[in-house]
RNA sequence: GCCUCUGUAGCUCAGUUGGUAGAGCAGCGGACUGAAAAUCCGCGUGUCGUUGGUUCGACUCCGACCGGAGGCA
């Protein structure tokens, strides 16, 4: 199984540079994992990493969207695995770098997710009849065909009771089996895993807290204006990344800049601890925590250690 | 200086005709297989401003004091 690196962690923890790092020190090339920065036009809002940032070292899955067309996990995952084999075939390590824990684990698993994806007439139906229906009506419909995945929902989790029935319905498979049947496929790459945190939450806050500032003066306002100047359908995913969002009703003028900066920062912490949520439960992770102030060096040789000791070269 | 209102969870507030209190937001934890920076679930003990008094019992009634807001001088 080819080995690979992910350097994980929640949003503004590092992880750019460590990838950068690693990348550099083993002779690798980045692959970014994260499903706003694949968006063109969304450099300042998505942290994207600059040329100067990059080192010299490639990147793959960094704007190569049009925002005007939603991507999905499975087509990432499509694309995203084509990079990686690239690399490999020349030779060289792949360093997964992204706070998209969904995306990253189907990228290192090779899942192979169902038919259907947004847009489509079924899903279309099934959200109109959620809406005229009910949700009660669609989880009793999904309880007669697939009782262990309505087991399994809320009443509330909407998303995803249509989600199930679209998969019955495109595919004439449950949800469950469909699931069952992926999760039993051996992985694609052996992967090691970095993750970055920092030993006090607060901390974490803090730090998130000065990257949006500098986002603003960066300009994501004015970023955000000519995303909208390229026309982008009002249900565009990428629009639903956090501080396009804010600074779009800024725009509109439906809300006050210092209002919007103080959405983005409690939208970014409350992101932060769900990604950390969706680590927690990956054992396989290496935790290196930052202090107060942040030895970069220091992190990064302890990585390097680690890497070495799972055989990465 | 006087009068009125006000002081309850980190914040905004509700409530108890006297039997020690509850919502929203925040926060914390969890879930997550084609929207995932999305979506969804769970968790509420706090000197009820302080201090006296009345009472079997006060956060709830009365007094004083201390904050805050407004009004009259």
């Amino acid at each position: 199984m080819p080995k690979v690196v992910c350097v994980v962690g929640p949003t503004a923890s590092g992880k750019t540079k460590m990838g950068v790092a690693l990348a550099r020190r083993f002779g690798g090339e980045v692959v970014s994992v994260d499903s706003m920065q694949i968006y063109r036009g969304m450099t300042i809002g998505t942290a994207a990493p600059t040329a100067e940032e990059m080192e010299g070292v490639p990147h793959h899955m960094i704007a190569v969207a049009d925002p005007n067309q939603s991507w999905s996990v499975a087509r990432y995952v499509a694309e995203a695995d084509r990079c990686v084999q690239d690399i490999l075939s020349r030779g060289r390590l792949p360093v997964l770098v992204g706070g998209t824990g969904l995306w990253l684990d189907a990228l290192i698993r090779g899942t192979d997710f169902a038919q259907g994806h947004q847009g489509t007439a079924t899903r279309q139906t099934l959200q109109k009849r959620m809406e005229t229906e009910g949700a009660a009506v669609l989880l009793d419909e999904l309880r007669q065909i697939d009782p262990e995945a309505a087991a399994k929902l809320h009443l509330k989790d909407e998303k995803r009771i249509i989600r199930a029935l679209e998969v019955w319905q495109e595919t004439g498979e449950t949800i469950t089996a469909h699931d069952r049947r992926t999760r039993e496929v051996p992985p694609r790459y052996d992967a090691v895993y970095i993750g970055l945190d920092f030993a006090n939450r607060q901390d974490l806050r803090d730090r998130i807290d000065r990257r949006v500032d500098k986002m603003v003066e960066q300009g994501l306002l004015q970023e955000v204006r000519s995303l909208l100047s390229a026309g982008l359908p009002p249900g565009a995913t990428a629009l639903q990344a956090i501080g396009y969002k804010q600074f779009l009703a800024v725009d509109r003028g439906e809300i006050t800049e210092p209002e919007a900066v103080e959405e983005v920062k409690l939208r970014s912490r409350q992101y932060a601890k769900r990604q950390l949520t969706w680590l927690r439960r990956n054992p396989n992770i290496h935790w290196l925590f930052w202090e107060k102030e942040p030895n970069f060096p220091a992190a990064l040789q302890k990585a390097t250690e680690i890497l070495l000791a799972e055989g990465v070269s």
